[in-house]
DNA sequence: CGGCATGTTTCGCC
DNA sequence: AGGCGAAACATGCC
């Protein structure tokens, strides 16, 4: 599940421990820098951002990064910002937990847990961002098409490129640009100016549509269907399904062009 | 059982 | 240097 609206729905639910100060905390060392633990214990949470798909967690010592990868997942206060993993079976198991953060007692549900079965994810302290592309709410149309034109391979990929824009996944990807009426193997450089101006215009209300309706796995495209398609919401033609930028991907060959 | 998975990093090749 | 594709990572699900 976790894409940068994920990471923007738990950055929001994370912000109510503003102002605390962490008191405790356990963590999988096989997924944290060595020493995580005694780092952070008595920092006091002064802010909570998101970069792309990292929720960076503001202390008065070190910022604490927090990367989903493909399956990681927070409870705030022992409630989930969003109830369970799409593809998965909604399982929380104990063994799983990665990080967990207390504001208070321990006999309390830890502020911040950090639970996550395929340890994919990882935490960091004062992770680098250099290397991030501007952030998918306000990339401005002639940043990507600037990008774009260097790009001779498939515009999905270049999108799914946190270099390129950050915050974007598998999922959105294929929404966007069904959205956009571009399909995905057209090659970067191939993009209009016109074309791109019309992404970005999808990009910043579909973006807030899916974001308001709890995130990635809610809108019209599921690149995640394993078995029959069904057709094109918008035009009735049978959606297609290939492998590009190395992704499962789904589009509708007819309005997609 | 085999295949697949919403992500990132690394490696080898151009 | 930087773009590109494939493989690897670890584990659960269908």
């Amino acid at each position: 599940m976790p894409e940068g609206l994920e990471a923007e729905i738990w950055r929001a639910a994370i912000e109510v421990t503003v102002g605390r100060t962490i008191t405790d905390a356990s963590v999988d060392e096989r997924v944290a820098p060595p020493g995580f633990a005694s780092i952070v214990r008595d920092l006091r949470i002064t802010a909570v951002r998101r970069a792309g798909k990292v929720v960076l967690v503001d202390t008065d010592g070190p910022t604490i990064g927090l990367h989903f990868g493909m399956t990681g997942r927070v409870v705030v206060d022992g409630s989930a910002p969003i109830e369970r993993l799409s593809y998965a079976s909604g399982r929380d198991e104990a063994e799983w937990n990665r990080l967990c953060l207390w504001t208070g007692s321990t006999d309390q549900p830890p502020a911040v847990r950090f639970n996550d079965p395929r340890r994919f994810g990882h935490v960091s302290l004062d992770p680098d961002l250099s290397r991030l592309g501007p952030d998918m709410f306000v990339i401005k149309p002639s940043e990507l098409h600037a990008v774009l034109a260097r790009r001779r391979s498939a515009v999905k990929a270049a999108l799914l490129d946190q270099h390129v824009v950050a915050g974007l996944g598998n999922l959105c990807v294929d929404e966007l640009l069904w959205w956009a009426g571009i399909a995905p193997h057209r090659a970067g450089d191939d993009v209009t100016v016109e074309e791109v101006r019309r992404l970005i215009g999808v990009m910043r209300r579909r973006l807030r549509v899916m974001l308001r309706r709890g995130g990635s796995t809610t809108g019209v495209i599921d690149p995640r269907v394993r078995s029959e398609l069904p057709d094109c919401p918008r035009d009735g033609a049978p959606l297609r399904r290939a492998r590009i930028g190395s992704r499962t991907t789904v589009w509708c060959a007819a309005h997609q062009r």
